[in-house]
DNA sequence: CGGAATAATGAATGCCGTTCATTTTGTGGC
DNA sequence: GCCACAAAATGAACGGCATTCATTATTCCG
């Protein structure tokens, strides 16, 4: 147990490096857990630190490759696990799941993801081997895994974005006059389970359809 | 044609208003095609509009806000027209198609939709009441249509970001090696067809995936 | 006709990511 | 063992951003 230091660090390098990779990524998990992404600053990352804003320079080149440490890291929360255990449309179905649930939780993560390329995230690569795993033992030929990987992720990254929406963002108001079809469609689904499960309902739907149509996919292919 | 007018406006109310939601969502369009989003930004926007920053906002409350103006005319672009022409699940092919190009080209607008209420934006609510129609008449029940189209709509944002990806975002580097079987479904997918379309391809599989599993799903409701 | 609402200007605010000069310390080559 | 250089911290500064405020001029409404 070291005594806490109140008196501030003098400039010049410390005796021992009080940063790295693995203790900013910590502090913005801590941080994000704690204050939401908006609270994600480098001067909140610094403070929580104990460090000057420009210590973090020394060590990431910007906001955007902490955010892909922190998006590698989420990765990781990702269970795999049924991939190895059970047949590859139950392993799809419950992965997609813990997949959205995670990313629901980080969703200003989403766009990041899309444009940052995967080198260098051993934690996103080890989800992807995994998978793709699964998907091979499951009888899929090799040169469809991946494009059917990314069309899954892009159902899960939109259905992820989807759970932060309100319960009455279909709400026309009063425009609702003007489009009778849709409003009635709107009553009629929120009449059906409690508002809080729409977005799961959406999700479930087209969850289970695109297996459904994967399904057929492959039995197309394989005879 | 007024002559043009270097003498910069005095303050106060000027005789006919300069500005309004619309000159300001047209302007924000403008702004975009030309620098892109990172480009709009409300001193921008004020500069192509001949007008000061805090001009806008006695018309906008926030720039959140003209963000949503213009997201509403986007809505407008995407073509709605095959839902009264053809079977449904045909004219979801081609309203999606329509649905994810716009959006591509309108990214950063995604995770903002997912948020905004709909109320007040008639361009979006015109959009989902011709697909809502489109659903009824293809024999849907009510209460399946609004689901169904955010099933269908999360797919299609996600997709919309993934195109945005640079293509070789799933080049793992010098990792490659403790990831085999990904790295190998990598190469393989790569090999078939250009690079440019791999985010069609993926879209291609998991819009016919999802249309096949719907069928089946309103088959086995009308039965 | 007069007062309130409206719609512009321009200055100012505070936060943000980032850069730079400076200081101190560790490290690798002679 | 010394010395030059790289590494890692501080703190001041910068430019850009969305937004707010006081002020001014004009229109609209009763």
């Amino acid at each position: 147990m070291t005594a806490p230091s109140p008196e501030p660090r003098r400039a010049g390098r410390p005796p021992r490096s009080v940063l790295s990779k693995d203790r900013i990524t910590g502090a913005a998990l801590d941080l994000i857990a704690a204050e939401g992404y908006e609270g994600l600053t480098m001067s909140g990352l610094a403070r929580r630190l104990r460090v000057a804003p420009s210590a973090l320079y020394n060590h990431a080149g910007s906001k955007q490759e902490v955010l892909g440490w922190v998006q590698d890291h989420v990765m990781t929360m990702v269970d795999v696990s049924a991939f190895s255990r059970e047949a590859w449309d139950d392993a799809v179905r419950q992965w997609a799941w813990s997949y959205r649930e995670v990313f629901a939780r980080h969703a200003p993560l989403v766009p990041v993801i899309a444009v940052m390329p995967v080198t260098d995230a051993a934690g996103t690569l080890g989800m992807y081997e995994e998978v793709a795993r699964g998907f091979l033992a499951g009888g899929w030929p090799e040169e469809r895994i991946v494009p059917t990987i990314v069309a899954l992720e892009s159902f899960i990254y939109g259905s992820a974005l989807d759970v932060a929406a309100p319960r009455d963002i279909f709400d026309s108001g009063s425009l609702g006059d003007r489009f009778p079809v849709f409003t009635a469609a709107v009553h009629s689904a929120s009449g059906a389970g409690d508002a809080d499960s729409a977005a799961d309902a959406a999700f479930h739907l087209g969850l289970d359809s695109m297996i459904t149509g994967l399904r057929a996919q492959l039995a197309a292919y394989s005879s």
